[in-house]
DNA sequence: GTTGCCGTTGAAAATGAATTTCATTTTCAA
DNA sequence: TTGAAAATGAAATTCATTTTCAACGGCAAC
């Protein structure tokens, strides 16, 4: 199941495409690691669209695009893309993992439906700031979050009512 | 890895344990299942540890007090579990499904080291008013959420400092 | 008390996503 | 150009989860 995302930046602009690759190339010559024409590829489709991709669909992707590129690859790049920041996991709770990019996107968390798995992604300044407070009350060193909601969405709820 | 609990109820009585038998009882009467020594034993082991437990790590708890009772039991009795609201699972990212038992507490969120896996338990009305709240906004019924802050805590910073 | 039904049990097998292996190909610095 | 190191991708493996199935057990009807 595709899952869709609502969002206040609907397209990626060629600008923002080069500066994540440059982000890319940086990040592999910082690990000693090389640049290949495989990794552009998928980077690429990766950043043209806005849903939550599981490594089986962006390699389906990527494979429209050139279909000698392997499941393997896909998945290990999605590890680097992760690794410097261009990509996030997010965890529905449904046992795949699924990554979303992270260029030039502000903080946000997702509200899913469990009927139709569609999701909605929601702004709140004050779910960062509890990371802070609660870490500083018990001396932990925050990295991270997960907050998500979940629930039926209005179409959903209109189904099973019929 | 064992993920220790810190919690405001260190113990559970001998007279929520009869109650929490009673929701059970009432559960598997209600979708037509039957009452057993295996599943009694399971309850009373999973109730009497504070601990967040994989299926994996109960199951052993479980042999302790009969020898005779499977990995299969355990995992079909923790769904049991779930579904009568007495367990309910806690995802910790770390690809295993966890447990903890839900009776007579109030609603609390888990802060996660990502070095030795112990969590902090906290508690924060916000959290759960910040649910309804975009809920409402954008027309979900919400069933629930999940919540977790993950980061480094106060001992394993000293340890990689040294 | 016996019978038959139906749910339970648990070992083993199946599943499926994530990860690793390994032979081959590609990259890139010298 | 060349060779060492990394990348690639098909296949195999891992590992938690889930299902299957044959044997078992309690209980109600006879």
């Amino acid at each position: 199941m595709l899952q869709k995302r609502i969002d206040d930046q609907p397209t990626i602009s060629r600008q923002m495409v080069r500066e994540a690759q440059d982000i890319l190339h940086r990040h592999l010559k910082d690990v000693g690691l090389k640049h290949t024409a495989q990794r552009d590829t998928i980077l690429r489709t990766f950043l043209e669209t806005r849903d939550h991709l599981s490594t089986d669909e962006l390699h389906r992707l990527v494979q429209k695009k050139d279909a000698r590129i392997g499941y393997t690859t896909v998945y290990r790049t999605l590890k680097l893309l992760s690794e410097c920041g261009l990509a996030s996991e997010v965890a529905f709770h449904d046992g795949i993992a699924r990554f979303e990019h992270q260029y030039n996107r502000r903080s946000h968390h997702h509200m899913v439906c469990t009927e139709c798995g569609s999701s909605v992604e929601f702004f709140s300044q004050e779910v960062g700031d509890l990371e802070q407070e609660i870490g500083r009350k018990y001396h932990y060193l925050t990295t991270r979050h997960t907050f998500q909601i979940y629930g039926v969405c209005e179409e959903c709820r209109g189904k099973s009512a019929s």
